[in-house]
DNA sequence: TGCAAATTTCATTTTTTTTTGAAATAAATG
DNA sequence: CATTTATTTCAAAAAAAAATGAAATTTGCA
């Protein structure tokens, strides 16, 4: 399928170019659901991305053509990443959501929430493994032992690694 | 729901523990459904990851309780991964998987095939967001010129870093 | 305080993904 | 070679995930 779709073409303020906003949707669309985000999340994220001004979410849903549901929901889940914020904008009780755009801070975010969590229940669960192995015997025990050891080290290593790695993105 | 469900009870050899088994093949079906695979996959894998011997297809469908259509689909992922290999049993014609238990092999793969390639593609959408820009006055022009610009490195940090991120896991 | 605008929530619908099961294909054995 | 056994493929069913839309709630303003 093309990418021009179905976006609201009517704005309040010019815009700088309609196909780059169709491109950063796109763009950002792809990238989140490499991390498991929703289409929405993706589009919310792609279209203010390029946006030079805040926008209330009852535009980002006209502008997307996403129900304002789907909008409000897929700016929580970006608010929780602090991929958005919110900006006062006098004379207009809307909140105003713009990008933002320092992906290090955005991925520490996300490490943290989406992925540390995991990594301590499955060091619950290696402990576990620990405990239903068959005591006793020693001949099949080492087998297991080793490939226990072998989560450990994942696990162990992962939960170094995977923090550090946003320290490493210096854009 | 709890972890106990429908596995298969009987196997031709003896088997360590089915606790053990079941925590296992509950931790992969996280682990690779955080990396977007179906559960089926992680249901194989775990199995595998701590199974002595190397099981044919139906053996692993039957113990699992899956159909044999998926078992061949999962293994199919698995073999592309290189995450399962086969083994030759004498006299048998079937083919006996068995887990590759080097992760750091296994996330190379994983970085190489379904990574990489989006960041390929990433790369040539940030080159059409350039021609899109519209040409011409310089006021705007520089906000666009900045954001893309945190693309490009955005992109190719990632391109360094994840490639480099397997060789750092030591396990 | 009472009202209206903005936002959230959530049951229902839609869409997407995964699994199934059976037919097609491939492979090996007698 | 014919037949049986193993595996793959793929249309249809089932399950899971996401989006919708309308009711409920919250919020700021008159």
């Amino acid at each position: 399928m093309p990418l021009s779709s179905n976006l609201d073409t009517q704005s309040d303020h010019a815009v700088g170019g309609r196909a780059l906003e169709l491109e950063s949707i796109d763009f950002f669309v792809r990238l989140m659901s490499m991390l498991g985000m929703p289409r929405s999340v993706g589009e919310i994220y792609g279209l203010l991305y390029f946006s030079q001004d805040s926008l209330p979410m009852d535009q980002i849903a006209s502008r997307l053509g996403i129900s304002i549901g789907s909008a409000s929901q897929g700016l929580r889940t970006l608010r929780a990443l602090k991929a958005v914020k919110t900006a006062y904008v006098a004379g207009d009780r809307r909140d105003h959501y713009f990008a933002e755009t320092e992906f290090r801070r955005l991925f520490s975010t996300f490490i943290k929430d989406e992925i540390m969590p995991h990594l301590d229940s499955a060091k619950e669960r290696i402990a576990r493994m620990e405990k239903s192995l068959p005591a006793g015997e020693g001949e099949d025990q080492e087998f297991y032992l080793v490939r226990i050891e072998k989560l450990r080290r994942l696990t162990k290593a992962s939960g170094r690694l995977l923090p550090a790695l946003a320290g490493l993105l210096k854009l």
